[in-house]
DNA sequence: AGCACGCCGACT
DNA sequence: GTCGGCGTGCTC
């Protein structure tokens, strides 16, 4: 007897062991998909971590239900980077392998119903329910769960199921379905017995009677000499005119085959290579210093300014790993991901750039995957998001992680809740391969490791071309306001700076960080705003569809007509959002084309690129946004960047906010004057000493990160400290209130005044969850992995606790 | 994570 | 009386 270890892609700990036969013993190497029962009922793909012969003493084992592939779809060094990934983010190897494989990579079964063959029905004996089933499989011959719980119209169905199996009407059974399908296509070529020529008059004369097959014929014909290569069916038709059924007689008569030929969803149609780009002389600087620094250090932090010309330079780097026959993978946040640089990329390299990211269908996620894994060279440049880091690289040379500073490399939910950068350069590790941070306002963790020599640091000061770095100035809102010089959110400086770019037909972009039409609606006879009934938030108001929504369950009704307390029919709009910014444009600007970029504006698949192509056409003259702005967007007729207000940044209670202002203004300000004008940049605040904002106008990086440094260790935060996040959320504020004093004084017994709270989060409640946070803090000289190691002790006697069996635990390793 | 089993409130 | 809510335990 042959056993095997598998890892499942569920939240468990433990691995499972199965039997298997000799052969399949034989067959079966680590990294291979099998399909194992698990459970009462439900199939699962697991991967094979290990094939032995020592039966588990304690438990029957189960036989396995299938192996699913030929060849390992995992290497060795994916698994064991997933594993310190799992030790690493205190999480199981499950979630890993979850978050790490394409979807289509793990089927799992369903339940189809069938009609039962043997047994007469009585349909007056069928209840009303179970006879609408009964129909529906007269006239469908079987049915999933889903389909059952539509033709019922509702979601518990399992009895009805059950009923119907106790009459014998019914069986079910467990499908495993293969998720991944291949993209075929068909093509057409002359059967070989007819290849000969006299066989061929032959035929010829045959079809005499027949002159639409006979055309068909001809325009196959014509079609293979032409373009010496396979006729796709398609085009067949298309050109001969004929209809599928001439096409099918033909192929009947066996005169004709049909073939498929598997497809590529990725597939590149542009030209081919060309010639890179020369770099200026900073570039080139900048390029021998990445050199050198790669001698001393594995990773290296690029700090170069907006503009500055980044891109060539990554594209020269990658031109010389790749001459070495190593990969790269270049990582992106998702939302920098877009067809220009993609573009750009493919422009380069041509072919041999994959794009990986959360908007490729599984299918064609599963293609990338396997090129890479067998080393196609198509797949010998990946650019992606941070998931594309758990591909199935061969040989790295380099990883690039462009906009290191980014949070959406971070996961949060659901588990692995990894770094996308950090992960990257152990990845990079293991490969002994270099990493290349890149950003104009590195994160302040990596400007840290930089300046004290953990990280090469090479600067890069001077924008492209010699392009100016953007005027910064600084609108004191409340003297404005004093003054009686705004026309709603606009202050006059900005409406004359607008007025002076529009006349000169240069467009204005206006950045207001907040969504929705008006956050939150307030009653100004009570003071009361809408509630969300499951989160304790406010609800906010969206003008596009007129009603009141909760960003964090998706609770929606639509606009009150009148106060829910009192009655009164004042609800009035505290804050203000994109939508009211584009509603008082409109107003103030009705001959200017005017577009909003936000979440609600460009959730289609193509809406945000439509966004940026109008942009870029010029079919727009003022486009207002949320963040979305900072990112990508690389435009020479942009003159003006306003801001509509600073301060809702500024004062957002997080460790990071000013970090995140400088690195977010300094972004948007980039966006300003890309060509040999000088860019203007207006930032309304009320507060127009804030040092932040002071730093940004004067692009003072340095300064900033001197004094954030400095705070942060004042207050023990990252890059000084680490820390790791505990959250419990239950059903019952008291019982997680109670669980979360436990869980911190069981911690403070060995890491003392390093544990901080239990603490309620500002949301306090979300689907109808409360949430309270326990926050650890590691100073430099404590152990990270000792440290680990004792919260999991305390995890261990915690989930023994009955008591407290109920509330939800999730660690955030580096929750930052 | 799913799923079954088992125990208590609100309804045909 | 049953239906169905969720707490509890288990999965090779």
């Amino acid at each position: 007897m042959y056993f095997i270890v598998v890892i499942l892609p569920i939240p468990l700990k433990q691995t499972f062991t199965y039997n298997v036969n000799k052969d399949e013993a034989g067959f079966l190497k680590q990294g291979m998909r099998v399909a194992v029962p698990f459970g009462k009922k439900k199939i699962y793909t697991a991967i094979v971590y290990q094939v032995h012969d020592v039966a588990p003493p304690a438990y029957e084992t189960k036989s396995i239900d299938q192996i699913l592939d030929e060849e390992p779809i995992i290497t060795q060094k994916q698994l064991e980077h997933w594993q310190w990934m799992a030790s690493y983010y205190m999480c199981t190897l499950g979630e890993v392998i979850k978050a790490a494989l394409p979807g289509a990579f793990l089927l799992e079964s369903e339940t189809v119903i069938r009609l039962k063959k043997e047994t007469a029905v009585q349909e007056s004996a069928l209840q009303d329910d179970e006879f609408l089933v009964f129909e529906a499989l007269q006239h469908q011959s079987s049915l999933h769960i889903n389909d059952i719980r539509s033709i019922l119209d509702r979601k518990n169905v399992v009895k009805v199921i059950q009923q119907l199996l106790d009459k014998q009407i019914i069986e079910v059974e467990e499908e495993v379905y293969e998720q991944y399908t291949p993209k075929m296509k068909r093509y057409i070529k002359l059967a070989p017995s007819y290849t000969s020529e006299e066989n061929l008059r032959a035929l010829l004369d045959d079809l005499s009677r027949a002159p639409k097959q006979r055309d068909l014929l001809m325009t196959l014909f014509m079609l293979s000499s032409q373009a010496k290569r396979p006729v796709e069916s398609v085009a067949l038709q298309k050109r001969s005119g004929a209809s599928a059924s001439v096409l099918k007689s033909l192929i009947d008569k066996q005169i004709l085959e049909e073939y498929f030929i598997q497809q590529d969803r990725v597939v590149y149609d542009g030209e081919d290579t060309s010639e890179v780009k020369k770099l200026n002389e900073e570039q080139q600087i900048a390029l021998s210093e990445i050199e050198a620094s790669f001698e001393e250090y594995e990773v290296s932090l690029l700090h170069g300014v907006t503009s500055s010309g980044k891109t060539e330079i990554y594209v020269q780097l990658i031109a010389e790993v790749i001459k070495t026959g190593k990969q790269v993978l270049y990582m992106l946040p998702e939302i920098a991901l877009t067809t220009q640089l993609i573009g750009r990329l493919q422009h380069y390299f041509g072919e041999k750039v994959s794009v990986y990211h959360s908007k490729y269908t599984s299918n064609e996620r599963v293609e990338v995957w396997n090129n890479i894994l067998s080393s196609k060279p198509k797949a010998q440049i990946v650019i992606g998001a941070r998931s594309s880091l758990f591909l199935p690289f061969s040989d790295l040379g380099l990883i690039i992680v462009d906009e290191e500073h980014e949070p959406s490399f971070k996961q949060y939910n659901p588990s692995p809740r990894y770094h996308g950068r950090d992960a990257a350069i152990v990845l990079a590790d293991f490969h002994k391969a270099k990493t290349l941070l890149g950003s104009a306002t590195p994160s302040l963790e990596s400007y840290y490791n930089a300046v004290t020599h953990k990280y090469g640091l090479i600067e890069l000061k001077k924008r492209y071309g010699n392009v100016l770095m953007p005027d910064i100035e600084l609108v004191d809102i409340k003297e404005k306001h004093r003054k009686k010089q705004m026309t709603g959110h606009f202050s006059d400086r900005l409406l004359e700076a607008m007025h002076e770019a529009l006349d000169n037909k240069e467009q204005v972009l206006l950045f207001q960080n907040r969504r929705g039409f008006s956050p939150v609606i307030e009653c100004t006879t009570c003071g009361v705003s809408p509630q969300c009934p499951n989160c304790d938030v406010s609800l906010t108001y969206h003008q596009y569809k007129n009603e009141l929504r909760c960003h964090y369950c998706g609770y929606h009704i639509a606009m009150l007509q009148s106060c829910m307390a009192c009655g009164s029919e004042t609800l009035d709009d505290k804050g203000f959002g994109t939508e009211q910014i584009e509603t008082e444009l409109n107003a103030l600007f009705p001959e200017q084309r005017i577009a909003r970029m936000d979440q609600d504006t460009t959730r289609g698949k193509h809406a945000y690129a439509k966004l940026i192509e109008k942009l870029e056409n010029a079919e727009i003259d003022i486009l207002v946004g949320t963040q979305m702005l900072a990112k990508g967007l690389d435009f020479r007729n942009i003159s003006l960047v306003g801001v509509m207000n600073a301060d809702n940044l500024l004062n957002f209670p997080y460790f990071r906010a000013h970090e995140r202002s400088f690195q977010l203004l300094q972004q948007v300000s980039g966006r300003a004057g890309r060509t040999k004008k000088r860019g203007k940049v207006l930032i309304q605040t009320y507060n127009p000493y804030h040092q932040i904002l002071q730093q940004v106008s004067t692009n003072d990086y340095n300064g900033m990160f001197k004094q954030q440094a400095e705070e942060r260790y004042q207050y023990k935060y990252p890059p000084h400290y680490r820390t790791i996040k505990l959250t419990f959320r239950d059903r019952n504020f008291s019982k997680m209130q109670k669980a979360a004093v436990w869980f911190g004084n069981a911690l403070a017994s060995g890491l003392k005044e390093n544990v901080l709270g239990p603490e309620i989060p500002p949301v306090g409640r979300i689907r109808n969850l409360f949430i309270t946070n326990i926050l650890v803090k590691i100073p430099k000289t404590q152990s990270l992995g000792k440290t680990k190691k004792y919260i999991k002790n305390v995890e261990r006697s915690f989930n023994a606790l009955k008591d407290f069996s109920t509330v939800k635990l999730t660690i955030d390793v580096d929750n930052y």
